[in-house]
DNA sequence: CAACAATATTTGTATAGACAAATGTATGTC
DNA sequence: GACATACATTTGTCTATACAAATATTGTTG
């Protein structure tokens, strides 16, 4: 990926700009990559987000706080995420009945099934994206970005 | 930054999705900033990168092919993005002569005055996004990305 | 226990972006 | 010069997201 010829600009860029932009490029791919392998399960990296961390819950129900303190991009709307899923059929939502504020949300055993072939499609799209690192250039990339 | 921690997850991820993770995370705090910092020019990172892409057009005015060409995150609707710029006074737009469906645009002065403003307060968050970098850091880091 | 504050979610609304179809203009071919 | 094709932009429409206000429930305090 060489970023100047992307962005079609003659001049080099200097190094601290150039580290921004060349994340945003890098993103960009990443996003591209995840929703093209997500596409056949008409999902979107949110949705597929929510399933993996109810999923994680293990049959414990997560509620929409939860939810959002563990998504990687949090939004500001998990109700109507949720809602989509629902109508998909691969969660489920009722209202937690020791605290009625609440609702409890549970994957489906369609979500759990679901979701497993799309954790193949994306396991599959995140190694090919990683093909070129090695576990040393990996350790590498994740110590950088523990400086942002 | 701790990946596990932002995402509250308790057991350690594997190296390759953290990485995938990590990327994300980085760049929703580059966004969260650059958006911030441009905040009070109400403009979005889009409409910022237009202008530049603009102003190094030294007076040579760009069409909307140029524009999504050297745009950093291409989108599809070039057109309402111009359209905004135009609303706050900082471009115009002309059909041009030679070539009738084409479009000429240029950066107004009050838009060159404007983004020197926004460049200060995006240089200002950018420094501050990368104080825990030295160049060899970011020399590093760019290295890693290519690998994408 | 009434009143008020805090919590959890939902809903309304405004804006941004994706995608496809439509429009207007230019170019090449017979 | 009419016709098909390619090009450049615009428009319509649908979905996604952000943000604020509204709703419902629970907890707290005098």
């Amino acid at each position: 990926m060489n970023v100047e010829e992307i962005i079609k600009t003659s001049r080099p860029l200097p190094l601290a700009p150039r580290t921004i932009i060349h994340m945003a490029l890098v993103q960009n791919k990443i996003e591209d990559s995840m929703g093209n392998a997500l596409k056949p399960f008409e999902v979107s990296t949110q949705q597929f987000n929510v399933l993996r961390i109810l999923r994680g819950q293990k049959g414990q129900p997560a509620n929409l706080f939860t939810l959002n303190e563990r998504m990687v991009t949090k939004m500001s709307n998990t109700t109507r995420l949720v809602d989509k899923l629902m109508a998909k059929g691969l969660v489920n939502r009722t209202q937690c009945p020791s605290n009625r504020r609440k609702v409890e949300i549970t994957i489906t055993e369609a979500g759990e099934a679901a979701l497993e072939q799309m954790d193949r499609a994306v396991t599959g799209a995140q190694d090919k994206l990683l093909e070129k690192f090695v576990e040393k250039d990996l350790e590498q990339l994740n110590e950088l970005l523990d400086k942002f």
